[in-house]
DNA sequence: CACACAAGTTTCTCCTGTAAACATGGAGGA
DNA sequence: TCCTCCATGTTTACAGGAGAAACTTGTGTG
């Protein structure tokens, strides 16, 4: 009972692995309706394991969120980063990513922006998302400085398009962007007619 | 036990009773963590007794979404009757009767585009939000017809502006347009924003 | 080398969703 | 009038889940 048994009482990193396994079952279902027992279940530690990691099943579904909004931004901020011709160019391949990430990631972007991840009550949740939603903010001050986006209140801005994106994001997400109904390239089109409202009359 | 007791064996209309308190407790708690069991009891019913009006405890769910699209069609065609100077008055009229109902609303609007409420299994769920939709569209419709709107796609641009407005209402309600951040309207300048780039140039 | 503490486990209670069997009372036919 | 059916209630039962409490195990540190 105590040989070969290849799991040491002490697991090394359940924090961990209790997260990667939840971020598995979010993934395969597309929802975070698993409960806790299960995910401790999949991982293969008792049910009670769990508590000594997470205060309760909430707090590790503010955590899931938490790591969605960095790998969002690792990914918005890759998608900014090679040398595009313009600054609108950057906006557009940033929105896009962003876009794609909800699609390759549906549960894990629902829940971000979901009740179930509270951000008021999770002040580090809020910091996290707030740093995100930053990296837009700076790509639009940065065209402000440049002269491609209109010199008015860049957090006006900020909203507008941050709206925009998510709300494309969304819709991507529930299916509701299909070719008969919207056109082949709904994306880009509606980015378009966004960024020529942002961007200066030239 | 049986003279008094104003409570007939048979309710009536159990089912919009519980419709009713579940939407009270929507509204009180800004979310549907609500139990079944809870809503039986607040109704003064046993807690077997929903099960005679609902399959399970998500199609409660899905019929208050439901009643959600469609107060949200009705508060969005008033906003609309009234005359207005133009067609853009009237699209900004609608957007931000949109953005006021989820402000009103805000559990209801998140139950509405939840995957609790999930349309794709629920044809008659589906055919509402598309119903509600489709006031948008006959907007933007009418409005290219007038020549108050550019001519491309009209699912394009119900795309865009239905993003855009989605997108505000969810920020609104997550409280990420606070006044400091993003000035003192946000709403109607993100609008303006859409709309120049939506609207023919003139 | 002892021992305190972090990180597991077991056990327990209360609650939920949901199924099944039973009860009730109003509506429609004999 | 009365009987019987059925929709709509209730009661009872059960499988699980959340989370608390008490117990166990190993490991790092004096």
């Amino acid at each position: 009972m105590s040989e070969t048994n290849d799991r040491p009482y002490h697991h090394g990193d359940l924090r961990r692995a209790l997260i990667d396994t939840a971020l598995a079952m979010l993934a395969a279902n597309q929802n975070w309706a698993f409960t806790l027992r299960e995910v401790a279940r999949r991982t293969g530690v008792s049910h009670a394991a769990p508590y000594k990691h997470f205060r309760d099943r909430e707090m590790l579904l503010r955590e899931l969120a938490s790591i969605g909004f960095v790998r969002l931004g690792e990914t918005m901020t890759e998608a900014m980063s090679p040398a595009r011709p313009s600054t609108r160019a950057q906006f557009v391949a940033a929105a896009q990513a962003c876009i794609a990430f909800a699609c390759q990631n549906p549960g894990l972007y629902r829940l971000m922006f979901s009740s179930d991840a509270d951000k008021t009550i999770d002040p580090q949740l809020h910091a996290t998302a707030m740093s995100t939603f930053g990296i837009l903010v700076g790509l639009l001050e940065r065209g402000q400085c440049d002269g491609s986006f209109r010199p008015v209140a860049v957090n006006a801005l900020a909203a507008a398009s941050w709206a925009q994106v998510h709300g494309l994001a969304m819709l991507a997400i529930s299916h509701q962007l299909l070719e008969e109904k919207v056109g082949p390239a709904p994306v880009p089109a509606a980015l378009d007619v966004l960024l020529d409202g942002m961007c200066c009359p030239d």
